[in-house]
DNA sequence: ATGGCAGTTCCTAACTGA
């Protein structure tokens, strides 16, 4: 089984990009961030055309996340209120960033986590405050069935050094500070593991490149796509790549996509 | 050097992204 993840930078502007690599790359399910339509302007006609279920969640202009899918996806939810509880979740759910579902005994959460502009403005307080909710949010997720969590999108943080092209200045980098970076460990730490990280080591492999300045024919780029998962499916996990092929287009996203394979159950 | 590009809307200017 194949869980794709992808922040495609509008969906209405990289429609054909992204049918064309669902012809070329079957995936069973494909996670789509910054889809940046409302959901009635959503186009769903060319992907229910393949034959795939989708579940949207979307606003104007901004963010926006989907799951499409091969078989029907159970038990959708959106934003952190119907698990978390309004008072909890406060204005965090304003912005469309999160979708959940379940297929094939897998609970599939699609994120896109606030980019935080800069160090020290309001975003960035936004993004720390936000990531705090999500780890309460995937702990009361992973206390209900399936228990099994592949928790995918993109993250907007580069974990470590070596998912940086350049790591110089990070204390003061957004997306690699080490208060954003530790931010992230604290939800991983509910149990939770980088796929990619199973079976590739070294520095190099990005899923995002700046578009000003011509940082993709130079190779500087960033990982902050991810898949984590919980002991279960890190087990069943047997690759997790980077198709760099889409950012080579014409009018590409700045990111490009992570595949997840996993082991079919018995 | 703090910019560079891209997408969207309140659409030719301003915003957000990362």
């Amino acid at each position: 089984m194949k869980i794709a993840t992808w922040n495609v930078n509008s969906i209405r502007s990289r429609q054909l990009h992204v049918i064309d690599w669902l012809h070329q790359t079957q995936v069973d399910v494909l996670c789509l961030q910054e889809t940046k339509v409302v959901d009635a302007d959503f186009p769903r006609q060319p992907f229910e055309a393949l034959g795939l279920h989708l579940y949207i969640c979307g606003q104007k202009s901004y963010n926006g996340v989907a799951i499409f899918s091969k078989t029907p996806v159970e038990d959708i939810t959106t934003g952190f209120s119907p698990i978390l509880g309004a008072e909890i979740v406060g204005d965090l759910d304003e912005q469309k960033r999160v979708i959940t579902g379940v297929v094939n005994n897998i609970r599939i959460v699609n994120l896109y986590v606030p980019n935080g502009s800069a160090v020290g403005s309001e975003k960035y307080d936004y993004k720390l405050r936000w990531l705090k909710v999500l780890r309460e949010y995937l702990q009361a997720l992973l206390e209900q069935p399936p228990h099994n969590l592949c928790v995918c999108g993109d993250f907007n943080i580069a974990l470590e050094d070596r998912d940086i092209h350049d790591p110089k200045n990070r204390e003061n980098q957004v997306m690699a500070t080490p208060t954003e970076r530790l931010a992230l460990q604290e939800v991983l730490n509910i149990g939770l593991s980088d796929a990619f990280r199973k079976f590739t080591d070294e520095g190099g492999h990005f899923s995002w490149w700046d578009y000003r300045t011509r940082a993709f024919s130079h190779n500087r780029g960033w990982r902050i796509d991810h898949h984590y998962l919980t002991p279960n499916l890190y087990q069943k996990a047997i690759s997790c790549t980077i198709d760099i092929a889409p950012r080579k287009l014409t009018q590409p996203s700045d990111h490009t996509p992570v595949i997840l394979e996993l082991l079919e159950s018995p």
